[in-house]
DNA sequence: ACCGTAGGAGAACGTTGGTTCTCTCGTCAA
DNA sequence: TTGACGAGAGAACCAACGTTCTCCTACGGT
């Protein structure tokens, strides 16, 4: 078998696994049952559990992202693309299985006792907070904005996580919205 | 030596080290250690680690919502009130030893795996919404504006969690500013 | 056909950590 | 004074888990 297609089934079950049940709680074994990749291969693959976890935290932040700005980006006027961004969230919020922000479960998790995956958690929000600057300024909006937005995005994140609603989602695009208008008054 | 005396100083060292490194990553003989109660003292205590956990949760909860109700209500203006909730988000998230909600933290370490510290992580959320929902009936101000303000106060400690940064608590605080501007101007 | 190598299954190893047990000591009532 | 009891220190027990090792099978090149 081709090593990266061993590659791809350790990464997918350790995503599903590691996201639905958190990472401590996930074993190695486990994982070579759900990849149906030996023990001996995932640790070709990966040396150590940390450098899987590593690596499913960066594949996953490519596809998150990704996914966001291809879904936002189907909108062609620049004002509409930040609506647009709680609406793909309102629709992640309501996926089977969701349980919350990724990056927020494994810095709870984590963040104190390994510095890689706390720096991984930091690089993704800021990666996220700019990405909602670029939509800020294509729609011609303070930047000053891009701050609240981020803060409204975040806990609607944490509280669908936590409450299993995606109602947050509604919340703050309805926040955002009026944001937006009390930003547009300034000039 | 009191039995209470020993909890007390039991759920000192739990708190301090579990809010710190997280909850799996501490043993109970570590907590021994920090604690000076002895193994067979915690365990009449707490019969479980998971026991320890959900006192240690229970107590801070309880300790952190009459902080910050205490220091909110001396600002006589309720109008005062709101912004005065995330004046204290940004002394608290300033503290030494500031490493974000620790009920966040909780549920990303244990909310998939123990479905009482997940209960108990949204009653404290929900509990704290509350809370800021009695602000906003007192201000005469929209129902409506509780969710959006509770979300800036999450995605603020999220990201104060994340970044170290005590900025997050000014940019909620202006936003909810604007918010309520905004929410006063329907009538 | 034969050998060397890769890979899989699963046992084995070593550590950690939650929980319990043993042993000892000090205290206090009779 | 003695004996029962509670408490502390720390060893012991046991399960889980990250990581490595063993053994066996299959296959590709000569």
């Amino acid at each position: 078998m081709d090593s990266a297609v061993a590659r791809d089934q350790a990464l997918d079950a350790a995503e599903e696994l590691f996201y639905a049940r958190g990472i401590q709680s996930v074993g190695m074994d486990e994982l070579r049952g759900a990849s149906g990749v030996s023990l001996k291969r995932l640790y070709q693959l990966f040396p150590t559990k940390e450098q899987l976890v590593e690596a499913y935290l960066a594949r996953r932040d490519e596809r998150w992202r990704r996914r966001l700005a291809e879904d936002v980006a189907g909108r062609p006027d620049p004002r509409e693309r930040i609506p647009a961004v709680f609406d793909w969230l309102e629709g992640w919020f309501g996926e089977d299985g969701f349980r919350g922000c990724a990056w927020i479960n494994a810095y709870g998790e984590l963040g104190a006792t390994s510095a890689r995956v706390a720096q991984q958690v930091r690089a993704h929000k800021e990666a996220f907070r700019d990405y909602l600057a670029s939509l800020v300024a294509e729609a011609e909006l303070p930047a000053a904005l891009t701050g609240p937005l981020f803060l409204l995005a975040e806990g609607a994140m944490v509280t669908a996580g936590v409450t299993g609603s995606t109602q947050p989602a509604a919340e703050a695009r309805e926040a955002a919205r009026v944001l937006v208008a009390a930003a547009g008054q300034v000039y």
